[in-house]
DNA sequence: ACCAGAGCGGAACGATCCGTTCCAGTGGTA
DNA sequence: TACCACTGGAACGGATCGTTCCGCTCTGGT
C-alpha cells in the first residue's frame, strides 16, 4: 500500500481506495446487511466512487471477507513462532477479536457465492487453528474436554460484544474473552455440559441467506 | 392458557393463537427483520389470521419482546427463592440462556416504539439482576472485579451462539456459560483487563434503528 | 335444514428501499 | 487552452414487505 503522498488527482484516488475500505469495514461489520449508499456517506464520497472499484456489491463484500480470511491466516501464523503453547493461542484469539476478524469471515458469508480460493483458505484457517489448539493441549493448561471447535464459538461469543465505539468495544470484548479463557484453562474438576461442538457445526451460514 | 380442547372454530381459533405465537418467537429470535409472511408460513396458517390478531407487525414485536420480559424477570423472581446466593445466579442465568430470552427483550428493542409498562418492568428486571448479583456476592464466590452490568454481557455472549435445531442451540450455550461462569468465578488470581462496562452502555438499541 | 357471519387463505396494492446506471461538472495534466 | 479521468449524486427499475381486501368455508344457533 503506497503512501498517500501523491498530488493531485492520483493522491484522491489513493486515499479513496483505503478510505473505501476502511468505510466498508467498518459499516458492514455493524450491518452486513447496510446499503451500499451508507459506505459511501461514511467514506465521504459519491456511488460512483465506489462502483469505479468495485463492480458490484457482491464484489465488494467478498473482498471484505478474504481480507479478513487472510489477516486471521496471518495471525495464526505469526502465533505459530511462540514458543510457548498457551500464550501463542490465548494471543492469537486476543489478536483476532480486536482486529474483529470473526465478524468479517463468518457474519459477512452467505451474502456472496464463495469464491474456490476462499475455501481453500478458510481449509488453511482451519488447520491452523487446530494446530495451536493442539500446541496448547501440549502445555496441559488446557481442560481436557475442551475441543478444537471451541475456538470458533469463543470469537463467536467475543464478536457478539459491540457498542458504538470501536475501542470501548475492543475493551469489553477483551474482558469477556478474559473468562472465557479461564473457562478454557485447566483448574477446576468440573466438566463442561453437554455434547461439545462438533466441526462445521456453526457453518451453516455458507449456503443459503 | 387453556387446553386445545375446545372443537370447532373456537378450538382452531385458541390454537392458533399459541401457534402463531410460537411461530413469531422462532421466526423472530432467528431473525428481527423477518418480514411477517414468514412467521404465516411457519405456522401454517395465512396473513389474515395474523392481522385479526395483532394490528400490527409492530404489535407483534412488542407482544414478543414484552413477553421475554415478564419471563425474565419471573425466572429472577423464582431465583430469589433460592437460598444460595451463587446457585441462585448461576441457576438463574442458565434458565434464561435456556429460554433465549435475552434475544427477545434485546434484538428485539428498537424495532417497535417502547411503552411505558415496559420501562417500568425494565427498570425492574434490572434492579432484580442486581439483587441476584449481590447477593452472590455475598457468598464471597463471584471474583471481586466482577460487575452487575457484566450479567447482561455474559447474556448477550451466550444468545451469540445459534444453530439451525434449538435443542443443540440450549446445549452449546449452555457449555460457553459454564466457560463463562467460571470466569466469573473466584480463584485465580488474574484480574480482567481493561475498565468494566458501565451501566446502560450496551443499550445503544432502545433508541434508533 | 338453513343461514348469518366469524374466521380464514392468499392475491393484490402501494410504499419503500436499494443496487446499479448515467450524466454533467471539475480540476489536474499536457 | 483542451482534454479526459474521476467524481458526486440524481434517476431508474426491480424487489421486498406491510397491509388491505375479497371470496370461500364451515361452525353454531335457530
Amino acid at each position: 500500500m503506497p503512501e498517500t503522498a501523491l498530488p493531485g488527482r492520483a493522491g484522491q484516488a489513493a486515499r479513496n481506495n483505503v478510505v473505501i475500505l476502511d468505510a466498508a469495514r467498518h459499516v458492514f461489520l455493524a450491518d452486513p446487511k447496510a446499503p451500499i449508499s451508507q459506505v459511501a456517506e461514511r467514506a465521504g464520497v459519491g456511488i460512483s466512487a465506489l462502483y469505479r472499484r468495485y463492480p458490484s456489491k457482491e464484489v465488494l463484500l467478498s473482498r471484505l471477507c478474504h481480507d479478513g480470511l487472510r489477516t486471521f491466516i496471518a495471525e495464526a501464523e505469526a502465533a505459530d513462532e511462540e514458543p510457548d503453547g498457551w500464550a501463542a493461542l490465548t494471543g492469537f484469539l486476543r489478536r483476532v477479536v480486536d482486529a474483529d476478524v470473526h465478524s468479517l469471515t463468518v457474519h459477512l458469508a452467505g451474502t456472496f457465492t464463495p469464491t474456490e480460493e476462499m475455501g481453500a483458505d478458510a481449509r488453511r484457517a482451519n488447520e491452523l487453528t487446530a494446530g495451536l489448539f493442539a500446541r496448547a493441549r501440549g502445555t496441559g493448561r488446557l481442560r481436557e474436554d475442551a475441543v478444537t471447535e471451541d475456538i470458533g464459538m469463543i470469537l463467536e461469543c467475543c464478536a457478539a460484544i459491540r457498542v458504538d465505539d470501536a475501542e470501548r468495544t475492543a475493551e469489553l470484548r477483551r474482558r469477556y474473552l478474559a473468562m472465557l479463557v479461564e473457562g478454557l484453562e485447566a483448574g477446576k474438576d468440573r466438566d463442561l455440559p453437554g455434547p461439545p461442538p462438533r466441526p462445521g457445526e456453526m457453518n451453516g451460514r455458507w449456503r443459503p441467506s
